[in-house]
DNA sequence: AATAATGTGAGAATCGATTATCATTTCTTC
DNA sequence: GAAGAAATGATAATCGATTCTCACATTATT
């Protein structure tokens, strides 16, 4: 078992934040626990839901949602991205880069303030498996 | 009451059917019975989600994930589009057009079978009333 | 019209996700 | 190392969405 002085933050909380800042995309509250508890990490998901909440709370995380159904997380300190979702895991990716053509869209009277691109198909581990 | 020979279709089907084929933008199960209340037809909402889950089964409705939370549906015939999710009064909008250079952000390995692009903001409707 | 098959509405039941509860454990601060 | 504050985990409770149930209404077939 580890050990160490936190600050003020908990030490089960502190190892929920470091594996989603880890993630190579956003995870959700059971994917988050799931991945905690395969690497051994004995978390509940109570505190997974804690420690998620706090951190959008405080506005280091994030809420994304339009992935599939459900909601996933991620730090909210990336830069501008993308998903990439996985239909056959179900996993979701960062994509790096935008597209272009968005502004001609808006129709008529709406204000814009925002975007989501999602790509769907399948992830390199999942095509090379079939 | 109207009155009315339906084919195959039971009558009250085919207004929930009729009444999605009229909106602007994919509706939910709750939406659409809302509408459908609204406009004086008594439909009971199981029979929404029943008329819903046999389009999808025909092939005539496609369900649309990604639009905030929960599902909606709309019509399958409707061209290549997208959508604006108001964030103010959460109702979706479809959109014409696409966007261009979505092939770029696909990651060595991965195969994209297809996208969503949904535009975040304000309708004209609620940008007015504002 | 009689009968069978199907559709309908209201509300109960179910399901998954999220939150609340509470006894216990871990920190913090003396 | 004692006392109080905060965190934790197991699980119960809640919540919204969807499905199921069933008595009744409608439609289709004779």
């Amino acid at each position: 078992m580890q050990r160490a002085n936190q600050q003020q933050r908990a030490k089960q909380q502190l190892t929920v934040l470091r594996t989603l800042g880890e993630a190579d995309g956003p995870l959700s509250a059971r994917e988050l626990w799931s991945r905690l508890s395969g690497s051994g990490e004995s978390v509940g998901l109570a505190t997974v839901y804690r420690a998620l909440q706090r951190g959008v709370e405080e506005g280091t995380l994030e809420s994304v949602e339009g992935l599939g159904r459900g909601v996933r997380y991620e730090p909210k300190d990336r830069e501008h991205h993308h998903h990439f979702l996985c239909s056959t895991c179900d996993h979701a990716f960062d994509l790096f880069g935008c597209v272009e053509g968005l502004d001609s869209l808006v129709p008529d009277g709406f204000q814009m303030t925002g975007h989501e691109v999602v790509l769907l198909g399948t992830c390199d581990a999942c095509g090379n498996a079939a």
